[in-house]
DNA sequence: ATCTATTGATAAGC
DNA sequence: TGCTTATCAATAGAT
């Protein structure tokens, strides 16, 4: 495809043809990740070189490619044979959740706003709607638990300020020398102790959140 | 790679998707079969296309190549390892495609706004970023429609406005006691008939319909 | 690995 | 789906 044409034959010279091979295969990946991407197939490319080299390339996972794959060849397996009525009824069931499973996809794109142009004026008047009333209930939810957090955040700070201020208070009984020892220790005093378990107690809260969170 | 550079991004449009998925197959199949070829390589290579169908082509058998990447990872790191072949049947069928369908009708109550409690707060930003975008698609081909059928009949319109401004001022013509004769018969006179014609061509178009839409 | 002369692939349009 | 054509992309051979 170049300099000049090449036969689709073997490459004799090895050399040559490891070149090409890392040349053409690179090719080819790029190739399947753009029809992958520009059409939205789901591929599982693999790639073994003479010396036994694996290079592999999925649009999602190998396995999951081929998991599917393996379904699909049991359905058409299946019809080939139909040995029991009770196969038979396997592999309607199965053209019935991939139908199912078509469908929902489907939905799922056009909620995402895809894959329209089927659609009559009609139809997309309700799905506007639709999403619409999804949208507005998500950010409701969303906001709600906004607040939620914001107050539950407020509330703890709050708590932690007095807890302070109680203790500030408490200092203030001690002479200056017994503060010096209590500070030099690495322990904290049994009094600080109690005094923080009041608040610490609460789920997932540290004091390190809290000159974070609050403003 | 032709007539305009096309972005690597997915095709909305699906007529022009399915035909680019087409094209760029064959192109893809073709170029793995060179490299296999040429290079002496093993490849195995399965494209889903979005409707489900599978395609799929190997230089020996998939079967024995997947075999041999099982092999492979196992030796490695035996990450996504599937026992190829493995007849697991039905259960597992039912199994796999039960749980898609599950996990899509999820989706899709979530994006409804249904279901929301078992989302976190990223979660739900995640959500409505996704309606969004969604919404604001679906809007945007609506309005377009919606223009793009309002020109329609407003140039529709101007096309019947001027025909009937050229049928009154023939008419002009004509004593009124002609015109009288001519409204009187049932079939329209061979005047009439030949001033229409040059409306009527216009596709999909008849007077009934104009006598409703135009406002 | 890089450079190009060529061949190959393919986006649009019918 | 298939064919045609104008362009863009891949790559064989050379360095």
């Amino acid at each position: 495809m170049t300099r000049k044409k090449i036969p689709i034959q073997k490459i004799d010279n090895t050399a040559a043809r490891q070149v090409t091979f890392s040349k053409r295969r690179r090719g080819l990946f790029k190739k399947a990740q753009e029809l992958s991407t520009l059409c939205d197939a789901e591929i599982a490319l693999l790639v073994f070189s003479t010396t036994g080299k694996l290079f592999e390339y999925s649009s999602t996972s190998i396995g999951q490619v081929i998991e599917r794959r393996n379904l699909q060849s049991e359905k058409v397996g299946r019809l080939d044979h139909i040995p029991y009525p009770e196969l038979q009824l396997e592999s309607s069931t199965y053209a019935v959740l991939s139908k199912e499973i078509a469908e929902k996809t489907q939905e799922l794109r056009q909620l995402r706003g895809e894959d329209l142009q089927g659609l009559d004026l009609e139809e997309l008047k309700h799905l506007e709607k639709l999403l619409e009333g999804g949208l507005s209930r998500v950010t409701k939810t969303k906001d709600e638990r906004f607040f939620r957090e914001i107050s539950t955040l407020k509330r703890k700070g709050a708590e932690l300020m007095e807890a302070n201020q109680q203790l500030k208070q408490q200092m203030e009984y001690f002479p200056h020398e017994v503060q010096a020892v209590v500070a030099q220790q690495g322990q904290p005093s049994e009094l600080t102790t109690n005094i923080r378990s009041s608040t610490d107690s609460s789920k997932g809260y540290n004091s390190s959140d809290i000159s974070l969170r609050l403003g």
